[in-house]
DNA sequence: TATCTAATCGACTGACTAGTCGGTTATGAA
DNA sequence: TTCATAACCGACTAGTCAGTCGATTAGATA
């Protein structure tokens, strides 16, 4: 048996709509196909899901899956759409004056690790996506949208900062905002190699806390230290 | 033409190595197709790599392959083996007591980061693990055997940073190496989806050298950091 | 030189896979 | 009630895929 047959195994339970169905609906139909699809594609890649399988377990034929996305790559695309929404779609607006920048751009690490902890869905298909050179992802207009929000959030936090004279000046919004996701995003979606390769759950909720925690200390570290100088200097008087 | 089509035209060349073939080689024939295969399972991942593919474009037919590697599964192993074994190969041992614990430290990363920017395939392979839940890597004695000398290797450069005054006390080397791996291997890893979504170029040289530069300010910065002084505190619940 | 091992391959197979087609029937509107 | 629309599906296809088999022959060895 091997790997690829072991995990497939897992989907071969028994179709989760039992037919005959009592009503049309093809809203119903397309939000069920959607997210059997968003299961597949999370856990066996677009090129390791199959059709078949989706239908299967959605309970619709094939030919529904057709009908409503046209072929593999639309449907992949809707999930892709699905998720990415939904990955930014529960992070609230945080209320910058009140808390000021510090506590703003802690919360904003400690919202997307905890966003991604709850549902790493997004980390999988930002892989597969990765995996292809992005080449889905770029015919979408979806996620492109979502992200320039989040920018001019992090630049209205980082400038607050620099006015209030807590952040040193001339940090780059993009910059950091790659920074952020590394260490908000890289823990999770390669837990499973951390922990085989340095003999450590790194999966479990204890050793991902305290990454959080030192994750937030390194950054909001990095944003309050003076660059010149610097952080080779032992102790902040 | 699907997105699938279009990456797998780019290996629709002739092949690398013509027939009739002079010699009979066993050691070529396998480095041949390894190399080929390593090309195939990178940027197609395991299950979008094709075997026909591969024995086409290395020249041997696909008896060769079951001959030499007896199933697909037993060829990407091999390959996964490989590419981790030439990850840490150039690795070059530091001075410690030469160069000092922050120095050394700033190397660690720096040279982590050179690393996977030079050949960022070890990246795919990890991401292909993790979205197969390490299923293949976890068959193998090869990565587990690499990762404790680096595990090591940070210990000695925290104990003598702490010893020497200049880093905070209690780091744990695990826990570290997920925060600096973190910061190495995700603004690469994750390039192409970035760039996209932030429309910034972020794969380019001059992009992934300022993210050096700030990973490198942040982890130092973090270590050389009294966890108890500094702004850091103000922030904690 | 005779012999044997293993390097090599063309052609095959059975299972699988994305996608299609022709038809049936529930449902809402007229 | 009639009827048009679309929800829905079983069965099919053409091509693809991992893996096999029987045979041929280069080259090492005795």
């Amino acid at each position: 048996m091997t790997a690829d047959q072991r995990k497939r195994s897992i989907a071969a339970k028994p179709p989760a709509v039992q037919r005959p169905r009592k009503t049309r609906d093809a809203a119903l139909a397309q939000a069920t196909i959607l997210g059997v699809a968003r299961a597949h594609f999370v856990s066996q890649g677009f090129a390791g899901a199959r059709v078949d399988e989706i239908a299967a377990e959605s309970g619709y034929s094939k030919a529904m899956i057709y009908h409503y996305y046209g072929n593999k790559e639309n449907l992949y695309v809707a999930v892709l759409e699905e998720v990415y929404k939904h990955f930014v779609a529960p992070r609230r607006v945080l209320n910058l004056a009140e808390v000021g920048p510090v506590r703003a751009l802690e919360a904003f690490v400690r919202e997307g690790a905890a966003s991604v902890r709850k549902d790493p869905a997004i980390l999988n298909l930002l892989a597969i996506e990765n995996l292809n050179e992005a080449a889905y992802l770029r015919g979408s207009t979806v996620p492109r949208a979502i992200y320039p929000p989040l920018l001019t959030q992090l630049k209205e936090i980082l400038d607050a900062g620099v006015q209030q004279g807590v952040f040193r000046a001339g940090i780059d919004p993009v910059q950091l905002y790659v920074a952020l996701s590394s260490v908000i995003f890289h823990a999770v979606s390669n837990r499973f190699t951390l922990s085989v390769t340095l003999g450590t759950d790194t999966a479990s909720s204890a050793f991902l806390d305290r990454h959080v925690d030192m994750s937030v200390a390194m950054v909001i570290g990095y944003c309050t230290t003076s660059p010149r100088t610097g952080p080779v200097r032992t102790v902040r008087k």
